[in-house]
This record gives structure tokens, sequence and C-alpha cells, in this order.
RNA sequence: CGGGGUGUAGCGUAGCCCGGUUAUCGCGCCGCGUUUGGGACGCGGAGGUCGCAGGUUCGAAUCCUGCCACCCCGACCA
């Protein structure tokens, strides 16, 4: 017997984990609260990294990299930022290890090698970043600087569950330096939109736009702008943040240049950042009880061939078809496996590749070859059905965006579905243990109040959409006045 | 760090309350054969410090003590 997935309606968690390690993209590792990421699952983050990049370039950014430790005076200059993460740091404080006289064979840290000053892992890359900005600025000349780098963090979190929150994750962070607080803003919002562009063209996920409520905030920033998905179980999850970080750093750093008519000021910035999170987000967004559903654009395989044969003489018959099926299609860009081994039977390979989210499957058997056709099924709606050869590229083609544009509207509609809108507290409360997902209700804008209904519900403040409606009315917990409709939701 | 739970083969587990031959079963793995249009079957085989350390006993996976690790619920969180 084969492996079967636990149904989603058992335990969300399990399921989900269970999915992430046998659809072969992550599982937990020996070091406590760390994740690897398996080749399948790495091919999925390369593309998102490519398309990213892609777009990160497209906006006038560059790459760059900087240093993995940050010295702990740097890390403590910005004190809100220092405070914010100091409960969650990994700390170096010796570099040498030596043999254990007490214990022929073991190692011990050499307690003379202790550090003069302690090297906090980065949970972040304000600090060093800034650091080091404090030398590549001197005059408007020299802005904006519009930086990104591909890292790995580390956040020593209490619990961790694999790419939602793993104590060392990977990410882009980006770290911009302007003139101007107009442009500063500017760029924070610009990246908020590219964000929403990505997670809707690529990973076919809507998300909410929105800003965060001062409790939610980034420690470090003025304002915290984010995006906003809904999981399949009713939780939202934030899927990336950009930060409007004033002139906080730039002060903590001393960063000044000099304007056109010669003053000095200091620098306004911005910072940003998507991690693996991602993963967990397009896992959870789609994905049904048969596994993963990968979008299109995100598959490492957009098409796999499958033969069903007996003997080498009819997979050679079927290969004759299959071979430049796959050259044609590869030819058009689409990545083909073809996957002809016979350690497995037909069976087998189609639950496989449902589980590993393959988004078109093709098989072809001796009924097909004398037919001129091939069965195609779709991961998305497990439709099968029979394609001529002829014109088959273009047909697999068409299905290919058909299947990413299905699925952006699938999440969209129940994302739209689950937003409840609530004016009293007992229907609040009602709505998040029967429907879930999001609330929108009024607030009337104190962490007091946002702090109240946590306690009472576990449900939190997600975001002020940008989008909401500015209707006046009055909070659904206080009763006193409101501006606008922000969303709770319980959160990941 | 507080509350609850669990540790038996690569994974999932039975046995534990009530101590007694060679520690159960399934998946996976290896070999041979038959199979191959939705997770194949037969036969044979390998794989275990029963989390660790002590104690009780003629005898401990099972009882007792201490420790460790992991999971769930809180606090934290991209």
């Amino acid at each position: 017997m084969g492996k079967k997935l636990t149904s989603r309606s058992e335990d969300y968690s399990k399921w989900y984990n269970e999915l992430v390690v046998m659809a072969d993209l992550a599982e937990t590792s020996a070091v406590r609260g760390c994740m690897v990421i398996k080749p399948y699952g790495f091919a999925i983050w390369e593309k998102m990294q490519a398309e990213l990049d892609k777009m990160f370039k497209a906006t006038g950014h560059e790459n760059a990299y900087f240093p993995l430790f940050v010295p702990k005076s740097l890390f403590e200059a910005e004190e809100k930022n220092a405070e914010g993460f100091a409960k969650e740091c990994a700390v170096v404080t010796h570099y040498r290890l030596k043999n254990d006289p007490d214990n022929n064979g073991k190692l011990i840290v050499d307690p003379e090698a202790k550090l003069e000053e302690e090297l906090v892992v980065r949970p972040t890359s304000e600090a060093i970043i800034w650091s080091t900005y404090k030398n590549w600025i001197q005059s408007y000349r020299d802005l904006p600087i519009l930086i990104n780098q591909w890292a790995n963090v580390v956040r020593w979190e209490m619990r961790t569950r694999l790419f939602l929150r793993t104590a060392e994750f990977l990410w882009q962070e980006g770290h911009t330096a302007h003139a101007t607080k107009a442009e500063a803003l500017e760029e924070t919002l610009l990246i908020n939109g590219l964000y929403a562009d990505f997670l809707k063209k690529f990973m076919a996920i809507p998300v909410i736009q929105g800003l965060k409520t001062e409790s939610e905030r980034f420690a470090g920033a003025e304002e915290t702008y984010c995006i906003e998905a809904l999981m399949q179980d009713g939780k939202a999850l934030q899927a990336g943040t950009s930060h409007f970080l004033g002139q906080n750093f730039a002060k903590a750093f001393d960063v000044k240049f000099a304007t056109k008519e010669g003053k000095l000021e200091y620098v306004w910035a911005s910072s940003w950042g998507v991690s693996t999170r991602l993963m967990g987000a397009l896992i959870m967004t789609h994905s049904d009880d048969k596994g993963l559903v990968l979008p299109p654009n995100l598959a490492p395989i957009q098409v796999v061939i499958v033969p069903i044969f007996k003997g080498d003489d009819q997979l050679d018959e079927i290969s004759k078809v299959a071979i430049p099926l796959k050259e044609s299609l590869v030819s058009q860009g689409i990545s083909v496996k073809y996957d002809n081994c016979d350690n497995f039977k037909p069976g087998y390979k189609f639950n496989d590749y449902e589980l590993k989210g393959v988004p078109i499957r093709i098989a072809i058997g001796p009924r097909d070859l004398e037919n001129n056709v091939v069965e195609m099924a779709r991961r998305d709606t497990l439709e099968k059905s029979s394609v001529p050869l002829e014109g088959i590229s273009d047909h697999i083609k068409k299905t290919l965006k058909e299947i990413q544009d299905r699925l952006y509207i699938k999440a969209l509609n129940f994302r739209e579905e689950h937003i409840t809108t609530v004016d009293n507290f007992e229907e609040f409360q009602s709505v998040l243990s029967i429907k879930t997902g999001f609330i929108s209700a009024h607030w009337d804008g104190t962490s007091a109040t946002e702090e109240a209904i946590k306690k009472a519900t576990k449900a939190t403040i997600r975001c002020i959409p940008l989008e909401g409606d500015k209707e006046d009315g009055v909070c659904v917990y206080s009763g006193k006045p409101s501006v606008q409709r922000v969303l709770f939701a319980k959160a990941y």
C-alpha cells in the first residue's frame, strides 16, 4: 500500500505537515526549529526568487550582500529595533573550541577564546546595513540607494513550523535610502504593490494590502504595510511586509546627506521582505486532500508524461510519440518530465505526481497510440480528457494558462466568501467560531481595545485595508467612534 | 518558562495498567519471479542500546527515582 495523506478535516496542522513532508518539499532537521528544504521544494523557491528578482530589478533595485554577524554595539543602536528582536537572537560569544581535558574525544568551548564584543546573528539586517550606508552617503547625489539582498536570518522562535516559522529562514530584504520622506513612503508602497502583484500573478494568491496597527508594527518602523492572505482553514497569514522607517535608522547611525542647498539632513529609509513563508502560503492556499496543487507559473515540472506499457517494445513505441512531444513543449519554454522508469506502476506515478502538484499529466498507452491521442489530466480539477496529438502543444499551453487563472479565481472567491462584515461583538465571536476568515469591523483605534479583543477571541487586527470603506461607525467592542473598518482574523 | 502529553527498526505503531520463552503488526528497504490504463502480488531476507542513567527483582519495554528529547496549549512571530 502506498502512502496516503491525512484528510484536511481531521487536523489542519497535521495535514499541512504531512503534505510538506510527503510532497518532498522539506523536513524538520536535527537542529532545533530548523528545516531542510529538499530539492523539489527548493526548485519552487528558486522560481519564486527568479521572478521576484526580475521585478526588483525592473523597478531599479540592485542586489548586494552584507555580513551574517552584527556586533552587539551596532545592533543596539536603533533602540526600538533592538528591543523588538532582543528576545529571539542567537549570539556568538566565542570563536574557538578545544579538547575537553576531562572527557577524551569531546570538545568544549575554549574559555580563553571569548569575544571582546558578542556578535548577534542577524534576525534582520537594518543595523549592519545602515552602519555601512553611513559610509556610502554624503550628498543628495548618492541617493537613492535601492538595495536588496537574498540571505538567511535567524530568529530563535519558541514554536516553529515548516516554512511558516522556522528558527532559520531564507528571505529577501530590501533596504533603501532616500532624500525625502515622500520618496521613501512611495518606495514602501511601491513594494507593497509589487508583492501583491507577485502573489497574484505567480502564486495565484489574492492578498489584502493594508497598514499594520501599532502593536503589529515592525520594531523601529514608523509604519508597516503588509499583504495578508487567507488560508483554507480560515486563518490569515502575513505574507510580506514593507516598512517606512522614517529617519529612525539614519539618526541611530548618524547618516546625513548634503542637500542641493548645502544643508545637512538625515536620510529617509524603507525596508521590506518576503521569506520562505511564502511557500507555506502557496501550499495552504491551493492544496487538496490529494496533495499539493501548484500554479503552473511556479511548478518545477509543469507537465509530466507517464507511459503505460508492458515490456521494452511497447515503451519504445510510446517513446516515439512521447519524446518528440516533450521536445516540442520544452522548446516552447514548458518544463516537462518524461517518467519512463519501470520501478513503479502507472497508478503509483499518477498518485505521486498529484501529491507533488504537477499541473498537467499526460498518459500515453498502446490504446492511445492506435487512436493518435493522449490522455490529459488536470491537477486543479482532476478532470481527464482524451486529446488528439495534432495541435496538442497549443492545447497544453492554453490549459496551463487556464489552470493558473482558475487557481487565482478560486482562491479569490474563497477569500471573498470569508470576509464577513460584523457590527456587534456577539456576531464577531460567532463568526470566529463557526465560519472563520476575515472579519470586517469598526475599531476605536486604541491598542487597549485591540488587546482586549485578542484576549477574548485570539483574533488580531490583520490590517487596516488600503482600500477600505472610509465609513464612520462605532467600535464593535468599546462602542466608541470609528472612522474605518479594519480586518480581524485568527492568524498564523 | 507555566499547563498537558509522548518516547519501542527509516516512518507509523501493538505490548506497559496486571513483570516471565526468540518484542507485535503495517509501510518502506534488499533478492527472485509474476505484473504494469489509478497507490501490484507471491516467496525469501535484512534491520532494535524498547529515549538515557540508576534502582527494585531470580527475571524489567512493563514497576520506582532522576535526567533528556520531542509534540500540543499559552507568552513570541516574516
